[in-house]
RNA sequence: UGGGCUAUCGCCAAGCGGUAAGGCACAGGACUUUGACUCCUGCAUUCGCUGGUUCGAAUCCAGCUAGCCCAGCCA
C-alpha cells in the first residue's frame, strides 16, 4: 500500500522523524509489513491521564500518518480490576481527544475462546504445563535476580494430563491459586519473565464483560501478543517497562505460529513537572477532600483537563512538541501552557472581567448616562466580531491598576497620569480616596471625550491601557484562580513521610465583576479575559445566568514591580 | 554485584563518521487600544567520563560513571 516515507511521498520539508517512524519506514521499505495498523489498549480499571493522551495520539497518529488503521481496544484480562464504568469514561475520553478507532472497538475478553485454544496448542507442543506450586512457592522457585530459578515439580507431566488438568482449571474444579497454567521456557534466563511464567490463573469472579463464563483468565504476557495477531496489529507500541516482556512477547507469537507476528515496539512515558498522576496519591486527596473529584481542574486526567478547558488540540500540540524518544524525561507543564495559549489566541473572544475590584469614578462623565461602546472580540482575528459594552460614569477597575506613589515604569494610573480605558476613553487620574486602614477604596478621574475608541483620535498617546467593567451594569461571577498543585520549591517528594508537597495555594476564589455579555455564557465555553487569561465556564458549578470561571491559563507577562520575584503574579 | 534500557543547552529533542537542527523557558530590543500577541537579537568551541580507531568522532571501539526498569497467579 503505503511503502513511500510519508515525508518525502508528500513532498514535505524534511521534518525529522521520530524512532518509531525510523522502524515502520524501514518495515514498509523491506516488505516486512504493508500496512500499518496500530491500537490503544488500556485496561478499563482507572481513569485516563495526559500521559495516556500521549499514547493515544501517537498510535492514532501513526495510523493516520500511514494510511493504516487504529484500533481501540480493552485489555480486560483480569476481572479483579475492571469495571464497565471505566469503559465508559475511557472511550468518552478518547473520543473527546479525537482518536477514531471507527467501527474497531474490540475487548480483550472477547478472544477468550481463542486464547484457550492457544494455550492448548501450546500444551500440545510440550511448550506449556499445569503446575500445583503455590504463588509463594512458584516465587520461591523463580530464583531471584542473581541466581537461576529452579525447575517446578511439576513441569514433567504428560501432554494429556496437561490437557487433563488444564480442562479441569476451565471447569470450576479447581480453587483460586490452586493451579497455574505456565509456559515452558527456561528457569535459569537471565530475563525473569522467561522462567516459566504463569500464562492463565484460575479466578472465580464476574467479569464486567463475559460474566461468569470463565473461571480461568489469561496473563498479560500471553494475551497481549495474541490479541495483536488476531486483530492484524503491525506494530504494538507501548511503554519502556516492557522491553523486559520483549522477549516473552515474541516467543508466544512464534510458538503460536502466527503468520504475519506483530512487532512490539517501547517508548519512554511523558511525565509532566509539577502535576500528580499517580493513583493512590489522586484518590487520597479526593479522600481528604484536597480535590474535588478526579476532574478537579487542578488534575491533569483528560477529565480535568477538559473541565479546566484544555483544548484536544492543544494536547495534540503538546505531546507533538514534546517528542517520542526512549528517554526517561519530564516535560515542563509551561509546554503545555505554551499549547493552550497558542491555540485559544485566535479563537476565543477577548473580554473584560475586574477580580479585584475598586471603584474609578470619572468625574466629568454626566451622571446616570450609559454609552454602548463597540468592541471588537479579537483584534487579531476579525471574524469574531464585535460587541457592545456598557460604559458609564463608575467603573471597576483592577486594584493593581492604580497605585498611590508609582514605582518607576508604572503605565497605569496614578495621580496626574493619564491611561487609555480599553475600548473606552482616555482618562486623567486626578486623585482617590482611602477606608480606614488606609486601602484605596475610590479612584477619581476625568475623560476626553475627544479620544473615543475606534474615533481615529491620534491627538496624543498614552503608555497604558487598563480594562474595566460599568459598575451598573456588572454582573458578578465566581472566577477560580489555579496554581500548580504541587509546590515546586519544595520538590514533588517530602522526604519525610513519603507524601506529596502541595502547594496551599493552588485554588484562590474571587467574586469578580464581568461584562454582562458574559452572563449567559455556557459550560466549556471559554474566552480570554484581556490582560489576565483564558478562562472557561465550570459545567460542575455553573447555573443558567450565573457561570463560574475556571482559569485554564495566565496570559505571559513581563511587567514586574520593583524587588518581585518573576513569576510572581502569573502562574497557571 | 544477573539482565534490559537510557545519557546532546534550565526542560523536551534532532543528529545515524564530514565538523552541534528546532521548540519551550529565559534575556535584551522594536511594535502595541492586552506590560499580551507579533517581529528582531542572544542563548551548547561542545555532546555523562576516560582512553582508542580515523585526515576527521556526539556519531565507531573499549573501559568506566550515573539514572530508569525487572524477582505479581497486575497491566
Amino acid at each position: 500500500m503505503c511503502k513511500e516515507n510519508p515525508a518525502v511521498e508528500e513532498n514535505k520539508e524534511p521534518v525529522s522523524r521520530n524512532f518509531i517512524e525510523q522502524i515502520i519506514d524501514k518495515d514498509l521499505a523491506d516488505g516486512v509489513y504493508d500496512t500499518v495498523h496500530t491500537r490503544f489498549p488500556p485496561e478499563p480499571n482507572g481513569y485516563l491521564h495526559i500521559g495516556h493522551a500521549k499514547s493515544i495520539l501517537l498510535n492514532y497518529g501513526l495510523a493516520q500518518e500511514y494510511h493504516g488503521k487504529f484500533n481501540m481496544r480493552f485489555d480486560d484480562t483480569n476481572p479483579t480490576k475492571e469495571k464497565t464504568e471505566f469503559v465508559e469514561s475511557i472511550l468518552e475520553d478518547i473520543r473527546w481527544l479525537g482518536a477514531d478507532w471507527e467501527d474497531r472497538l474490540f475487548f480483550a475478553s472477547n478472544y477468550f475462546d481463542q486464547m484457550y485454544e492457544a494455550a492448548v496448542k501450546l500444551i500440545r507442543k510440550g511448550k506449556a504445563y499445569v503446575s500445583d506450586l503455590t504463588a509463594d512457592q512458584i516465587r520461591e522457585y523463580r530464583g531471584t535476580l542473581t541466581e537461576p530459578g529452579k525447575e517446578d515439580p511439576s513441569s514433567h507431566r504428560s501432554v494429556e494430563e496437561n490437557l487433563k488438568l488444564f480442562e479441569e482449571m476451565k471447569e470450576g474444579v479447581y480453587r483460586d491459586g490452586e493451579k497455574v497454567l505456565r509456559a515452558r521456557i527456561d528457569m535459569s534466563s537471565p530475563n525473569m519473565n522467561m522462567r516459566d511464567p504463569v500464562i492463565y490463573r484460575v479466578a472465580h469472579m464476574t467479569h464486567h464483560n463475559t460474566g461468569d463464563k470463565w473461571c480461568i483468565y489469561p496473563m498479560y504476557d500471553f494475551a497481549h501478543p495474541i490479541e495483536d495477531a488476531i486483530e492484524g496489529i503491525t506494530h504494538s507500541i507501548c511503554t519502556l517497562e516492557f522491553e523486559d516482556h520483549r522477549p516473552l512477547y515474541d516467543w508466544v507469537v512464534r510458538e503460536l505460529e502466527y503468520p504475519h507476528p506483530p512487532k512490539q515496539i517501547e517508548f519512554a512515558k511523558m511525565y509532566l513537572t509539577n502535576v500528580v498522576t499517580g493513583k493512590r496519591y489522586i484518590k487520597k486527596m479526593v479522600e481528604d477532600g484536597i480535590v474535588d473529584g478526579w476532574d478537579d481542574p487542578r488534575l491533569v486526567s483528560i477529565a480535568a483537563l477538559r473541565r479546566r478547558g484544555f483544548t484536544p488540540e492543544s494536547i495534540k500540540m503538546f505531546v507533538d512538541l514534546c517528542g517520542v524518544s526512549k528517554s526517561n524525561s519530564s516535560a515542563d507543564y509551561a509546554m503545555l501552557e505554551y499549547c493552550i495559549r497558542e491555540d485559544l489566541k485566535l479563537k476565543r473572544a477577548r473580554v473584560m472581567a475586574v477580580l479585584d475590584p475598586i471603584r474609578l469614578v470619572i468625574d466629568n462623565y454626566p451622571e446616570g448616562q450609559i454609552e454602548y461602546l463597540d468592541a471588537p472580540n479579537n483584534l487579531e482575528n476579525e471574524e469574531l466580531g464585535s460587541r457592545k459594552v456598557p460604559f458609564g460614569r463608575e467603573l471597576y477597575i483592577e486594584r493593581e491598576d492604580f497605585m498611590e506613589e508609582p514605582p518607576k515604569k508604572y503605565f497605569r494610573l496614578f495621580p496626574g497620569n493619564e491611561v487609555r480605558l480599553m475600548n473606552a476613553y482616555f482618562v486623567t487620574c486626578t486623585g482617590f480616596e482611602k477606608d480606614g486602614d488606609g486601602n484605596v477604596t475610590t479612584v477619581h478621574c476625568t475623560y476626553d471625550p475627544a479620544t473615543k475608541s475606534g474615533s481615529g483620535f491620534e491627538g496624543r498617546k498614552v503608555k497604558g491601557t487598563i480594562h474595566w467593567v460599568a459598575c451598573d451594569t456588572a454582573v458578578k461571577a465566581q472566577v477560580r484562580l489555579y496554581e500548580n498543585i504541587i509546590d515546586e520549591e519544595k520538590g514533588v517528594y517530602n522526604e519525610e513521610d513519603g507524601s506529596l508537597n502541595l502547594n496551599p495555594n493552588s485554588l484562590t476564589v474571587r467574586d469578580a465583576w464581568i461584562e454582562p455579555s458574559l452572563k449567559d455564557a455556557k459550560p466549556y465555553e471559554s474566552f480570554q479575559f484581556v490582560r489576565q487569561g483564558y478562562f472557561c465556564v465550570d459545567y460542575k458549578d455553573s447555573k443558567p445566568g450565573a457561570p463560574v470561571f475556571n482559569r485554564i491559563v495566565s496570559l505571559k507577562s513581563s511587567f514586574r514591580l520593583p524587588g518581585q520575584a518573576k513569576g510572581a503574579e502569573r502562574k497557571g
